[in-house]
DNA sequence: TTGTATGCGTTATCAC
DNA sequence: GTGATAACGCATACAA
């Protein structure tokens, strides 16, 4: 598709070089104000669209940034992108979305098709383990310019933009103890192989050694990041506690938690009366649901520019300075933990 | 960024021609075997990624799509996002994805920058204005490959893959009409240069006019397609109306809905009691509202997926049949008109 | 102010 | 089975 227009037909049509063409639709300096304007008339008229192909090709550039997100259906992420669209446009760059469905395999090649789109630079959430640190190195090592977001991968040369989630689960953990004295507490956790999975686990024991609580290791199940693995890990926690099951749960995420609730409604107990539950993202529909869910709010649109941000001056400035930034959180007390 | 690592350099380092690299690594069969063994680990070795944009200029196709849509933050384009990934995936092509924020001028800014990165084709739920048909007209002239969804463009020579909005916001208006007896239904509109904002207009005109209600133009207003503008339309309409307001309303979607609910509330009525209220979309979000929102199921992600289908089909068979793919929606009864 | 040669990385085509 | 050459569309460097 696409106009085939090229400079060279421009330049036949009217009788000079390609060159001109170029320089006058660049609008240089070294060109006759007339042929300018004939130029760009005519351009105009044949429908002329510049091919960045060729121009990519022959600037080493293509304006162009690579999105890797885990699921674009988590609602947290579409708001995400708004934020890196926003910077994204301002700088004039275009966004290839990449949407990795929290698949290790995808990830991967979506990455090294983006790498071979030779995208000016990249923006990842990543859905990848810990073991696959080298993948990240070699692409790294190999000259890519990488910006993690959300899902960092650390120790590893490159920039990261994320809220603290051990303290901030930690707070909220903790507010399940201080405020309502719960002392039985269960925490549906991410896959321990992804940054935010194993933070967010680690401040939910933060909170419990803090208090003198003992962990009990079976009240600390695997349950993703979505709402149908949510469901069905709370689904086991109920089965296998019978009457003793937990006073509150601490989920990873609200996809997971909102799972959790319409398991918790299925077995007819109620909330936070029966099962005190929170959150953590701050999802659109968290202040909607039937109990309102406490949780914690993450800025995402903000997480987004602050990402884009760092990223295009990594590219431009080549401002390789490697950050870890912090967005603040601030928790959203509701009414699912009893309050 | 990138490996800049060429089949040239691979051919130096193993004394072959750029041309025997080439043909090894696309696995032609006129190569022998030892060679392309050789070539192979060489590639893998050195870091070597393919540059797609140099393939691209030669071969004038770059495996990419370009998505236009009018909000990432609206849920259901995210869906629809999910549908054409899926596609497109298993057709090997990428995602170039612009988000036009329901302007004008940033949708249109982003199919130039699209079509002159080359893309193959387009999908777009369109923000522009029927007065500007005339660039879609050109563009479509010019070659570019086109599907639209959800919004159309029609009787330009573009597919459209869409549900039928006049006809499902019919059924719903007549819903409150026959299975509630209402007679004073407001319909709070979306901008009439938007297909979708006539054509459910339309559908809810057809409704009074079936059962011989008169279509009190004051009982219309603009209310855009998001939540603010939703709320503001719904304030408008109260303040005007003082007690005589209407018993019911239709909302052109569902974020709209949701933002006139707000307002209702705010007024101190309530729903379905004092004013009922119906939709169109179904947002994750509107059977989780205190008052579950009665509305029009869209099915987003089979939309994502026939637009993409047929766009890829497009492109490869070159099969530019002009279709009008409709997807069947489904009425989801919940309480918020009066059941 | 304008034009010519050259190269970006890849592949098609023709030659050996 | 392998290599040399030209071409894709554009822009840099140099010449006129």
């Amino acid at each position: 598709m696409s106009s085939n227009v090229t400079l060279k037909h421009i330049a036949e049509a009217l009788g000079v070089s390609a060159m001109t063409v170029s320089r006058a639709l660049n609008d240089r300096d070294n060109v006759d104000e007339k042929t300018k304007q004939r130029v760009r008339e005519k351009a105009q008229s044949m429908g002329y669209t510049p091919n960045r192909v060729a121009k990519s090709l022959v600037s080493r550039k293509t304006h162009t940034l690579g999105v890797v997100i885990p699921e674009i259906t988590h609602a947290f992420f579409p708001e995400v992108v708004r934020g890196i669209e926003e910077v994204a446009y301002k700088s004039d760059y275009q966004l290839f979305l990449t949407n990795a469905n929290e698949l290790f395999s995808r990830e991967k090649e979506a990455i090294e098709t983006l790498r071979s789109q030779r995208v000016d630079g990249l923006l990842i959430s990543s859905s990848l383990t810990r073991e696959d640190y080298s993948f990240y190195e070699s692409i790294i090592e190999g000259g890519a310019k990488v910006v993690f977001f959300d899902r960092c991968i650390e120790n590893i040369g490159a920039s990261c933009v994320s809220v603290n989630d051990r303290e901030s689960s930690k707070k909220i953990t903790e507010h399940l103890i201080k405020e309502h004295g719960y002392t039985k507490i269960a925490h549906l956790s991410g896959p321990q192989k992804v940054s935010i999975g194993k933070e967010r686990l680690f401040g939910y024991k933060d909170a419990l050694n803090a208090h003198n609580l003992t962990i009990n290791e079976k009240w600390i199940l695997q349950a993703g990041f979505k709402e149908e693995t949510g469901y069905e890990a709370m689904i086991t926690l109920l089965e296998r506690g019978g009457d003793n099951h937990p006073e509150a749960v601490v989920a990873v995420n609200d996809p997971t938690a909102i799972g959790a609730i319409k398991a918790i409604k299925e077995y007819g107990l109620t909330i936070p009366e029966d099962i005190a539950i929170v959150g953590f993202t701050d999802d659109i529909r968290s202040s909607l649901l039937d109990v309102p869910l406490t949780t914690v709010h993450q800025p995402a649109y903000q997480m987004g520019e602050e990402a884009a941000k760092k990223l295009i001056s990594f590219i431009e400035e080549d401002d390789g300075t490697v950050e870890k930034i912090e967005i603040p959180t601030s928790l959203k007390i509701r009414s699912s933990c009893g309050c």
